[in-house]
DNA sequence: CTGTTAGCGCTTTCAT
DNA sequence: ATGAAAGCGCTAACAG
């Protein structure tokens, strides 16, 4: 009495069938819906020990593992979550990463990435496919933009989502860094050095990083009572030297130099070197991206650094939080961030 | 005559229904597996071309997107490709991974990233759970390490997988580039300018990229008749530094030097500039990683451009010709490659 | 304490 | 040219 196979179901040639629920109930002689509730720890209705000793033993034995599909199928859970990034080499955005993947994974929950490219940006609406579809549960949006029309994303309504480090245009669900507490820290440390006026070279006014620095700046020093001058550049080493470079040609910098991303920081010290501009002699320098390659510069540069791998896990924790049906409400992350000292910020020329 | 709806299968609270097969089937008033058909393009059995049109037209209408979950359910095909690559800063991985996502993307799978810890790495099969599991039809696996016992992981057996920039255990599922022609590359470059000794300062030699440039360094100078010095040294800022330290307090060092990873690049220099050691005045530098930042250092440091995004679309391709069944042979990417030259290679010092 | 049953949403063979 | 039916592997409400 040969059972025969279903001859509708093709199996996929060569590979040898995965170990399924029925195999462990059949082999340990009881239901597979028993097999499931002592598997997944539903012991409210309390099994015998001892089946469940020999349940866990079996699937221990066979390697068993559960298909994720046929799981997420049925709980309306896919357990996966996607990261939506822009297509910028920087290492903010792995640090960034890293800390969404390890959180996400803590919580039982994989990651699939969608790189989003910076020219011909998408609306972060056209990844809620993923949801719809059921690939994933959630959406972390992490690409930089800030929307121009600031209406909420029609796609997205129905749809879990985080924005990670910018705003969206709906309240509640943005996890951000506390951009005005670095700007706090910089202006703190070059003020105490007794600068008075401040340049800020930073990347385009429409990436929201950069707005709320720009604005913070402004308001910080008016309040300090220091001269504040702002340029947007492209976020290259090109765009950060071409900055300077039209700066100079105008006249003197301001004293104190904050840079918003580490590829300008490269373009801004080639553009001061070639100006025989001394840093930290005339002006002084402070980078907003922190890398440990800046500790090995001609001039070592102090720079800000940002808690970007615990902006990834509360980002991963909020969109989980939202999935699982609770609201939320905006997130500041705001430690640890620390200014590194090393050597590019220094007391302004005595003659300025 | 309400049909009552079924009490035992919750809806996920708040969220509105996805659209699926069966609304479009019943609301165009053909069977479900009509619909199927004209959705997957299934014609040979030819379905009446009005009806054709209305269904594709309800389709459009209602946004239909096909669940993913239940599709590869039933078709035992995930969709989705899982990445394991090393938990690392460094360019060279960014430019990889986007290559994969992209050659993914346009191919339909989706990209889950596993992130390796550098330090106590799990072994690839460690990853293999994850098809096991059906979450993913295939292993990328781009951690960096090459295999003490090389002999071929049993986890991995029966799990379609693909090695990028390193080498495997088993024969013919590898996916590298060409380091000795990086190298060919960089020798030809120095011994034209008329250098006779060399020094390649890499990472350590358990990485598999490192060892084929160590290999292929020494193979090739003996052949040119070049006198070879190799060290080994965390491929990190402070590895390169402390390496060249060392060398220093040796003796005088060969007057052509290649860096194997940009992390050591910026250590070298600072370590060089340390012992005012003139680049490329007293000793000449070629970097094996490509980044732009490399061309705004006091001094433009030339470096090797390697294929990275074709390196990840080619897994890719790999990958997915393993998953549907056939077989593969190892693939080496040598195009495109190029040296960038920038200045900090030049004629040794004529005393040497 | 455990088994029965009814699906999740889709694809595919078979029958008409 | 279309419908019926079965089932991918798992879970959860309900019934003993």
């Amino acid at each position: 009495m040969t059972e025969r196979a279903p001859r509708h179901v093709r199996e996929p040639a060569g590979r040898n069938r995965a170990v399924r629920l029925v195999d462990i109930a059949s082999a340990v002689g009881v239901h597979p819906s028993t097999v499931s509730r002592v598997l997944n720890g539903h012991l409210g209705h309390s099994v015998r020990p001892e089946t469940v000793e020999r349940i866990l033993a079996e699937a221990r034995a066979r390697g068993y593992r559960p298909n994720a599909l046929a799981r997420a199928l049925r709980r309306h859970r896919a357990g996966a979550l996607t990261f939506v990034v822009p297509m910028v080499r920087n290492p903010t955005w792995v640090r960034l990463q890293r800390g969404a993947l390890l959180r996400a994974a803590e919580r039982g929950y994989v990651v699939m990435i969608m790189e989003e490219p910076t020219e011909d940006p998408k609306p972060p609406g056209a990844y809620s496919y993923l949801v719809t579809e059921s690939r994933a549960d959630g959406l972390l949006l992490a690409t930089a933009l800030r929307t121009g029309g600031a209406q909420p994303d029609e796609a997205l309504s129905t749809v879990p989502h985080v924005y990670v480090n910018r705003r969206g245009p709906d309240q509640g669900d943005d996890v951000v860094l506390d951009e005005a507490g670095a700007i706090r820290l910089f202006l703190g440390h070059v003020a105490g050095l007794g600068h008075c006026g401040v340049l800020l070279i930073d990347g385009p006014r429409e990436v929201d990083t950069v707005h709320r620095r720009a604005v913070a700046t402004r308001r910080q020093c008016a309040a300090l009572g220091l001269t504040a001058v702002i340029r947007h550049a492209p976020a290259t080493e090109a765009g950060g030297f071409a900055a300077i470079r039209r700066l100079l040609a105008a006249g003197p910098l301001p004293t104190a130099i904050g840079v918003g991303s580490i590829e300008q920081v490269f373009g801004v010290l080639a553009a001061l070197r070639d100006a025989r501009v001394a840093v930290p002699g005339a002006v002084s320098l402070v980078s907003f991206d922190e890398d440990e390659s800046l500790g090995y510069l001609d001039v070592p540069i102090t720079s800000i650094c940002m808690p970007l791998a615990e902006l990834g896990a509360a980002a991963v924790d909020a969109l989980i939080t939202r999935i699982d049906g609770a609201g939320g409400t905006d997130v500041l992350i705001r430690e640890p961030m620390s200014l590194v000292a090393r050597g590019s910020a220094g007391p302004p020329p005595t003659g300025s």
